[in-house]
DNA sequence: GGCGGTCGATGAAAGGTTTCAAGAAGGTGT
DNA sequence: ACACCTTCTTGAAACCTTTCATCGACCGCC
């Protein structure tokens, strides 16, 4: 056997990696300096020379060097990232919510994805098993169906998950929520002291632990004031939106009079509003003919063409405790998962007390 | 030198790893396969026997196995994510473009994650770079500042980039826009046709090229009209929310009445419907004392106090066709950049025109 | 001048996956 | 019985970073 013959030509792989061209390994080389140095110059930049780190960083920037988040996190097993899988972008509720949670990840240095279920199911599952795969630092989430068994997995496995808007009994996660049977209950009571007898209940998809609470306060109060459960007439409706809302004013409109409710408590501000215009339009006067609840008080309840009268809860705050509540449990050895729970409160207006 | 003294004794370092057990290895041993064989019923299903593949999938179920999509990415070189990095996520304008977004992308496979700049250029620049070391797909964004450098070099260093709501001459990345400066056009030649003279135009900060834009529209109407620009007052925010609004309909009321705009145009609808609810709170009628355009027409325009004139922009095909753009310069190897520029629409309502 | 100590820099190993050339097993046709 | 395919499976290399034990140089001090 000849050694000098047939070298090993290995074939070129191209791991169809993108131009990003240069890694610590080149500029190391043009900083002549060693890999180490570089990753310390990265995270440690306080342990090299400064003039050193001087070097470094003009080769960084001349290369323009990107460090490569896949390869740190593979390493160093950590993610800088938090992300909240909300129920629906579209509605304000959320997003604010959302900034309550970016206030308190920024505080701590960590970045969020916000990511979006759409009220599907499927879409929920798949963004879970994405973020998991990616190994966040923790998932802050509105679930769809808080007894999915995913969501359950996922804090056994590793990945920290708080629950938010809902309350739960697992063991296996924090939940920050408001409560919403005492939210029903005000919602109710307040129409029944106006005098109201036939009230109906809009909200839906019953599948949402909040449509259900909120009824269940709803009846609640009904049963209080010695009233039967059956006197709530529901409306239920698809999802939790303007345009639902519009379809439920259309049903309730159509009702003939006398047997039409005098009040109407919706699931959620979006449905209150969108039930609101429609039966604006379709000539009933609000509150006269009907008066209407919302619930979250979100920035256009007050807005709306007659201002909304509508359960407020503390949804920045919501946010900004579930997010700590994840930063302690991924910091703190010995956390302690808990359940908050925060009090709604009742903001009267015109669509149910007419006159200010 | 004794060859058995001393064993290398080599010190268990402890990466800091999350719980997450069981690897691509595991699975193997477990499945009694090679590791290149449970790759292959991850990546390429197809290849592998019915009968083995059997064998890992139960294995991976039974140890629990998640995908560590970091190591998967690396070596693989591309990721399954696109980012939408937005101005606003309590906007509802931009979270219906969002929704257009994640259209596109499911149909493509790719799932989406939102991040928000808040209208902050430093939030802005981190998520950028942050995204950048995440070797994203893709990059949408609606700029806080177009000509950002960081911007511009994003793409040639490999992370596509796709301007929203936003045109740039840049030859770097595609844009979507709608045209605003024939917006701000749009709306103030229907207030001129009303007969208004003393209009007002809110919006702010100047930093923003759609508040430039739709400010150079309404200009551009009053010199077609033959008025001076100077006609046009202009109260400047400091961010296009509701609460900004408030802001200045409180400074408007405050004006004389002889010198009091009797028509305001506002850069989106958020300032609009807090516009709208100051003044009626502090006695205007509207539109009788004060005109009201607002631009976007979202959902809220039409259940507001007044229903909203509005400039309607097309907000989730602006999103549909950004991702599809950016789809295309991720996948298509002589793609070519390109502007795509849509055209509003004036929705006129009781704001301006008051009976119906 | 020798000793201990500090400060900085080094380089090999490790982290979990994908890739691909090459091998093994099984089947078919002559 | 043999050659030739086809179908699956294998194992090592590669992706890029971080980590840490070790080494070298330099300083001050007895």
């Amino acid at each position: 056997m000849d050694d000098a013959e047939a070298p090993p030509e290995r074939t070129r792989r191209r791991p169809a990696t993108k131009p990003h061209a240069a890694g610590v390994k080149a500029v190391a080389a043009a900083a002549g300096v060693s890999l180490g140095t570089v990753s310390n110059v990265l995270n440690r930049p306080e342990v090299v020379s400064p003039l050193t780190r001087a070097k470094v960083e003009a080769a960084m920037a001349s290369l323009g060097f990107v460090r490569n988040e896949s390869a740190r996190q593979l390493r160093a097993g950590s993610s800088r990232i938090l992300a909240y899988l909300m129920l629906d972008a579209g509605n304000p509720f959320f997003t604010d919510v959302a900034k309550g949670v970016e206030e308190a990840a920024q505080a701590a240095g960590l970045s969020v994805f916000l990511c979006t279920s759409s009220e599907d199911a499927d879409r929920e599952a798949a963004y879970l098993d994405l973020l998991e795969q990616q190994r966040v630092q923790g998932i802050l989430i509105t679930p769809i169906d808080q007894h999915s068994s995913r969501l359950r997995k996922l804090p056994s496995r590793g990945t920290p998950v708080v629950v938010v808007d809902r309350t739960l009994d697992e063991a296996t996660h924090c939940s920050v929520a408001v409560n919403d049977v005492l939210g029903g209950e005000l919602a109710i009571s307040h129409l029944l002291e106006l005098g109201h007898e036939r009230i109906a209940y809009v909200g839906g998809p019953n599948t949402l632990g909040q449509v259900v609470d909120r009824r269940d306060g709803a009846r609640r109060a009904l049963r209080t004031a010695g009233k039967p459960i059956t006197d709530l007439i529901e409306l239920t409706t698809g999802a939790l939106t303007v345009a639902e809302g519009r379809g439920a004013g259309q049903r309730l409109a159509g009702l003939p009079a006398d047997r039409r409710p005098t009040a109407a408590f919706c699931a959620n501000d979006l449905l209150a509003l969108g039930l609101l215009q429609q039966c604006v339009s379709l000539g009933l006067r609000v509150p006269e003919d009907l008066a209407i609840v919302g619930y979250d008080d979100i920035e256009f309840a007050e807005a709306a063409a007659v201002p909304l009268t509508s359960v407020r809860q503390p949804r920045q705050l919501l946010g900004r405790t579930a997010a700590e509540l994840l930063l302690d449990e991924s910091s703190n050895p010995d956390h302690e998962h808990q359940r908050v729970t925060f009090t709604p409160e009742l903001v009267v207006r015109t669509s149910t007390r007419g006159t200010v």
